[in-house]
RNA sequence: GCACCCGUAGCUCAGCCGGAUAGAGCGCUGCCCUCCGAAGGCAGAGGCCGGAGGUUCGAAUCCUCCCGGGUGCGCCA
């Protein structure tokens, strides 16, 4: 259930029925008419925006709709009061039995309240992580794996049909230094002294990439010529990282649905046949590209190169898709990816980048564009960077050259349930603060705690009940009598619940997962003020021995809270605790 | 030079498909508690929402310009 859409929906009825009163003109669009919850409680509960937008099409005052409109909605069961307030806003106040009704309505629904269709199905391809197999994954690739994963699982509990989806940089030059890199440390495995000289990979993670090799293929490659080994090499190479990559991405919890091959697109037409189809559309030409517009282009010599008319599409130049040597650029083999994603049918797609892929967005989405004629839209999510602390100053782990802070670092200290939820506590494009020292403390200042800490004492409470005789089952509460919750802070808290639907289609909206994080360290707060009010005055706690018909309701409200704390955090990939 | 992101309380940031007196945490000030419903509680001060125009009944939110910070800018992916 979603009170807000019913009420919406309240509203819109009612204007149609003043508008066929002939109190209304005839042919007016309510699209623009909302529902909100107003900023200050004290103006009521939900404010409708309906007099002010339709006063100047229906050439009436504000306040001539806005009456009409109030005794209309008075009519209603659920509206305790209608007042027309301020420039000519509508505020209603629910009865306290419609706001009730939200905590058996959760109860009911489980871990699935929430859960909407309003993604109707629609196909959803969402990119992330997408780091080169060249090594383990670090800090970065840590946040942007949360952050795709917890959207992915936000759409698909919206009703999208979602695919998770890592397109392996595997075709590019980077990959023939990581197999020269291995085949050093083959080498080093066959005792010989190898120099890392500048581009290869040094890191201490290719030597049991180096040993295993040497037991795959024995002395083979000893002494060999490169162009004998390098095809192998790589291909083991890049395996052996993408498993480690596997690995660590499980550690997080992050599967996903397809690992797709960059170098599956070389030889096999896919290049060209996306190329073909831009071909057909006018959108290829040979031309010179402009000369870069950076501060130093002394070096540029102009040359002929295929081109992308991209600028067709929103870029701002055309790009090139060929080197002058003739072979693709980076760009080329994009472009084959992401026609091959509309060719699957998807009807939108996501790809989630880091911040420094920014310059990127506009020729990517030209290409959505122009191969999908329009028809499939391209959201670019871009991952601001993540600073790593330890108790407010920069932190660095031991390392060699070449390996950076791992993500496998980062779980193995924080786990993964508070390096998840840590990395949703800002914007994607904002810049985040990882500090160890917060994400493990257990007090208030930790966001992570406080939330499970919230969802741990709910289930205390509800264990003593439940030890003191009170039927706590979810299925009972539901039945009970709700008229005991009248009180101004249980219904601000019974409010509070009644905005995860809403609030779950903002985020759906914005795709902004990080919005469910905040709203759960809202939630939190708003039930630890509950309960510590019980602390001060028995009478306010949840569990009154005396009276089981308020203690019922009580528990019975607290569930409910429960069962957001427990959906939102399934959201996040988060396992709520039962006692800290 | 151009593009994108950001500029909101002393600090770190939410809010931005336009809505009423702009929120939170930290820090600060004051009071209370130290009781396993534990790993503190309550209250308060603190803002021309970077600046200037524009659209609108209404702008932190949309548009334009400017200022400040970050990122990126041919044959690296």
């Amino acid at each position: 259930m979603n009170l807000f859409a019913d009420i919406h929906t309240l509203v819109t009825r009612s204007l149609w029925e003043l508008q066929e009163e002939g109190v209304l003109p005839d042919g007016l669009d309510f699209t623009s008419v909302t529902v909100e919850p107003p900023r200050d409680t004290l103006h009521g509960d939900m404010a409708t925006n309906a007099a002010m937008v339709l006063a100047k099409p229906a050439k009436m005052k504000p306040h001539d709709i806005a009456v009409p409109l109030a005794a209309r909605l008075l009519t209603d069961e659920r509206v305790d009061t209608a007042d027309v307030a301020g420039p000519g806003f509508l505020n209603l106040r629910l009865t306290t039995a419609v706001w009730a009704a939200v905590v058996p309505a959760a109860l009911q629904a489980g871990v699935d309240f929430g859960r909407s269709r309003m993604g109707h199905g629609k196909r959803i391809n969402i990119e992330y992580v997408s780091a080169n197999p060249t090594g383990p994954l670090h800090v970065g690739h840590t946040r942007g794996a949360v952050f795709g994963d917890t959207l992915a699982n936000l759409l698909a509990f919206a009703g999208f049909d979602v695919t998770r989806e890592y397109y392996i940089n595997d075709g590019g030059a980077q990959v023939d230094v990581l197999a020269r890199s291995v085949y050093l440390r083959y080498l080093e495995a066959h005792g010989q002294d190898v120099a890392f000289e500048d581009g290869t990979y040094p890191g201490d993670y290719l030597i049991p990439v180096g040993q295993a090799l040497k037991e795959k293929a024995g002395d083979a490659y000893v002494g060999a010529p490169e162009a004998d080994w390098l095809t192998d090499v790589r291909e083991f190479s890049t395996g052996a990282m993408m498993d480690l990559i596997r690995e660590d991405l499980k550690a997080l919890g992050v599967e996903m649905d397809l690992f797709y091959s960059e170098k599956s697109l070389y030889n096999t037409g896919q290049i060209e046949a996306a190329l073909e189809a831009l071909e057909q559309k006018g959108l290829i030409c040979e031309g010179v590209p402009e000369p870069p517009k950076s501060r130093t282009p002394e070096y540029w010599e102009p040359r002929k190169q295929t081109l992308f008319r991209s600028s067709e599409h929103g870029d701002d130049v055309d790009r090139p898709i060929r080197k002058s040597d003739g072979s693709w650029t980076y760009f080329a083999p994009d472009i084959a990816y992401h026609y091959d994603k509309i060719e699957r049918g998807f009807d939108a797609l996501i790809d989630v980048f880091g911040t420094d892929h920014g310059g990127y967005v506009k020729r990517m989405k030209a290409a959505v564009s122009a191969l999908s004629d329009g028809q499939v839209s391209l959201d670019v999510k871009l991952i601001q960077l993540v600073r790593l602390l330890k108790n407010g100053k920069p932190f660095k782990m031991s390392k060699r050259a070449g390996i950076f802070v791992t993500m496998r670092d980062i779980v193995d200290q924080a786990g993964a349930d508070a390096t998840r939820f840590h990395m949703l506590t800002r914007k994607n494009d904002a810049p985040l603060d990882f500090d160890f020292a917060l994400v493990l403390d257990q007090s208030k200042e930790n966001p992570v705690f406080y939330v499970q800490y919230a969802h741990a004492r709910i289930c205390s409470v509800v264990r003593k009940a439940s030890e003191a005789g009170l039927d706590v089952n979810d299925r009972n509460l539901q039945n009970c009598d709700l008229a005991h919750l009248s009180d101004m802070a249980e219904i601000a808290l019974i409010r509070k619940v009644a905005e995860w639907p809403r609030l779950l289609e903002l985020a759906v909206h914005h795709n902004e997962p990080h919005r469910i994080a905040f709203y759960l360290y809202d939630l939190a707060g708003e039930y630890h003020v509950l309960h510590n009010r019980g602390k001060s005055r028995e009478t306010l706690r949840f569990w009154q021995p005396e009276d089981a018909a308020a203690s019922s309701a009580r528990i019975a409200m607290i569930r409910a809270v429960a069962v957001v704390l427990s959906a939102g955090l399934a959201i996040l990939g988060i396992n709520p605790m039962e006692e800290m």
